[in-house]
DNA sequence: AGTCAAAGAGACCGAACGTTCTACCTCTTC
DNA sequence: GAAGAGGTAGAACGTTCGGTCTCTTTGACT
């Protein structure tokens, strides 16, 4: 059976989801009821209910399509050494943090709103954070695998402490801390690799 | 029968702020109703409204009552050298992280559910966090008074991403970083500090 | 003894919440 | 042209929300 296409994937569903993205990471989740979602995707409750189990549905939905986003920008920042990689993805953390619509990570307001740990919406959170974790101990591994675990540990909450501080005080500060704290890690790691084989920055990512 | 020794500072309302701390803290704000609070302070309503004008100053109450206690433990932390109470602090801040009813930073998570700058609960959250930023800076300032703010900066940022992160993931791991990265950070900033002459570009593990 | 503020008990309000429902419309596809 | 999925429109559900109200009881201090 061939599917249509062009228009099936259902354009009401792409506009609540997409105004669902723009309001809960505005304005929080809690605070924000389906009503006023519903009227500014100019859709019906019906049409929300069609698509979605429910609200809880939703917001899952909304962190799932900010996970694509961020794995999309992950990708994007691949370069040709892992440390270059590393810091054009900070490059990028840096970037959304100095644009004027940053309200934070929207993991880890979405996980103040929902502090129960079996909760979906905090399992999502996890999940994302998982991923991320994973990712950048890789890219670190690349350049020495021994040391790489504790050195993305500590990239992912200097990462954290940056979004999390961001929108709470003034961002280009903050990003000048953050990528200066980067680069001193990354160099750090790099300068420790002498004397153990293997010439930095020589691996493809 | 309420026995009554000590009925000055109103037992019914540090009640009511000892319930709203602990539930607020553990659950988030917008999500617990006052009623769920109201019962478990055994109160009624109209108290509660006795002495807050509503639910929004209960809730800078509740930041306020935090804020008071990290400042108790920030002057508890005082030791002989600006260093070793830097190091005291983030052993402070570590023992909280690691306490079983560890959820993170009440002001992260608050901000998270008051986006809205001009909110008075937001503003309570930039209150303690320039609090926070100027009492590290002075530390740092006892070392070297030159590059103090950026050094503090940095600390801020990891605890930050320490504190954010705390309840995401396992909190020994979570300390373990955290310390390690502030150790970095001290070592760094008192090894600079011979030769003085104010170096540029500050370099941390 | 009398006064008065603090607190308890609980009914009550309007609004907002998430959710469900029926009824009708408009396409595409068979 | 019938079928059926996706959409619109709008009423209504029961619950909970934050907040106000009246009335009574308590206990400390003149």
């Amino acid at each position: 059976m061939a599917r249509t296409e062009s228009t099936r994937p259902s354009e009401a569903r792409s506009r609540l989801l997409n105004t669902a993205l723009k309001i809960f990471y505005a304005d929080g989740i809690h605070s924000v009821g389906i009503d006023r979602i519903v009227e500014e995707a100019q859709v019906t409750r019906a049409t929300l209910y069609r698509h979605f189990l429910g609200k809880e549905e939703l917001v899952v939905a909304y962190l799932t399509e900010v996970d694509a986003a961020m794995r999309a920008q992950a990708a994007a920042a691949r370069k040709d050494s892992p440390a270059d990689t590393l810091r054009a993805l900070s490059e990028a953390i840096a970037q959304g943090i100095r644009s004027p619509e940053f309200r934070g990570c929207a993991f880890l307001n979405a996980a103040a709103e929902y502090p129960d740990p079996d909760h979906p919406v905090h399992q999502a959170v996890l999940a994302h954070r998982e991923w991320f974790q994973h990712t950048v101990t890789e890219l670190f591994a690349l350049i020495e695998e021994e040391r790489a675990v504790p050195a993305a540990r500590h990239f992912v909450m200097l990462r954290d402490g940056a979004m999390a501080s961001g929108c709470l005080s003034d961002p280009e500060l903050v990003c000048e801390t953050f990528i200066r704290g980067v680069e001193g890690l990354v160099q750090a790691f790099i300068a420790q690799e002498e004397g153990s084989g293997g010439s930095p920055g020589e691996r493809a990512i």
